[in-house]
DNA sequence: GCATTAACCACAG
DNA sequence: CTGTGGTTAATGC
């Protein structure tokens, strides 16, 4: 890939401002620009991992097989990196990433990203900052996910998905009921009969996999106390 | 005990 | 892939 290239897409992410010329081209150099059709695998548990990858635009799932089923950790949208986690903190992937929604990615030589974090402070430090407000994240999920009861844990991703991924009441559900179930650890029959219900007492309506949120107070409601 | 919740199964659309 | 109904196990009152 062309280092000119690189330095376009990167300007997007906010991390990479701190970058100067020749780091750009040093990181250009060793950048591979690669597209994913909706459902394909951008790399996978087990596999080895030697790159970081740049979402550039479209939308992932991180999945993880557990003890009994798959997990869907999180969504990822673009503009962000991918595999941090997985390729600085081990050799083996941890997890998986799927593209939910058309996805263009630069993969990034491990070794090219090291040597940026050790060459420039500004970019380490924004790195840190985004792993440190993931892992913030992370904990908030978790407990949820334990400690809340089924209603308030899809009520949560519902609000997940309007506020953080589509940024507007109103979107397209970008998983099936199944995959929601792996979400927040229930069954695809309880989610079809709780969005039913949701629906039923006026607080969303769904349409396929067309949502929108009618009463979001309430939701958020649902969402803290289960 | 009885009611409620949610998982599992099976069978349509 | 989804929705529904029946069944069942666990939990709470």
């Amino acid at each position: 890939m062309e280092s000119s290239g690189c330095s376009i897409c990167l300007l997007k992410s906010e991390v990479v401002k701190d970058l100067d010329t020749s780091e750009l081209n040093t990181l250009g150099k060793s950048c591979v620009e690669a597209v994913f059709k909706k459902g394909e695998t951008i790399f996978k548990q087990n596999a080895l991992s030697s790159n970081i990858i740049y979402l550039q635009t479209g939308l992932v799932k991180l999945m993880i097989e557990g003890p009994q089923r798959i997990q869907i950790l999180r969504l990822k949208k673009a503009p962000c990196y991918l595999g941090l986690p997985t390729t600085m903190g081990d050799k083996i992937n941890n997890y998986s990433a799927v593209a939910i929604e058309p996805v263009s990615a630069c993969f990034i030589d491990i070794n090219v990203f090291k040597n940026l974090l050790r060459i420039n402070p500004d970019f380490s430090y924004e790195i840190i900052i985004e792993l440190c407000k993931n892992e913030l994240k992370q904990f908030h999920r978790c407990v949820k996910l334990v400690q809340n009861e089924i209603y308030g844990r899809l009520a949560g991703n519902l609000l997940y998905f309007a506020d953080e991924i589509y940024q507007s009441q109103e979107y397209k559900l970008p998983l099936s009921r199944s995959e929601i179930a792996d979400m927040v650890c229930t069954s695809r029959e309880t989610v079809s009969r709780i969005l039913n219900s949701l629906a039923k007492d006026g607080i969303i309506s769904i349409s396929g996999k067309q949502i929108k949120i009618l009463n979001k107070s309430l939701l958020e409601k649902i969402s803290e106390k289960g």
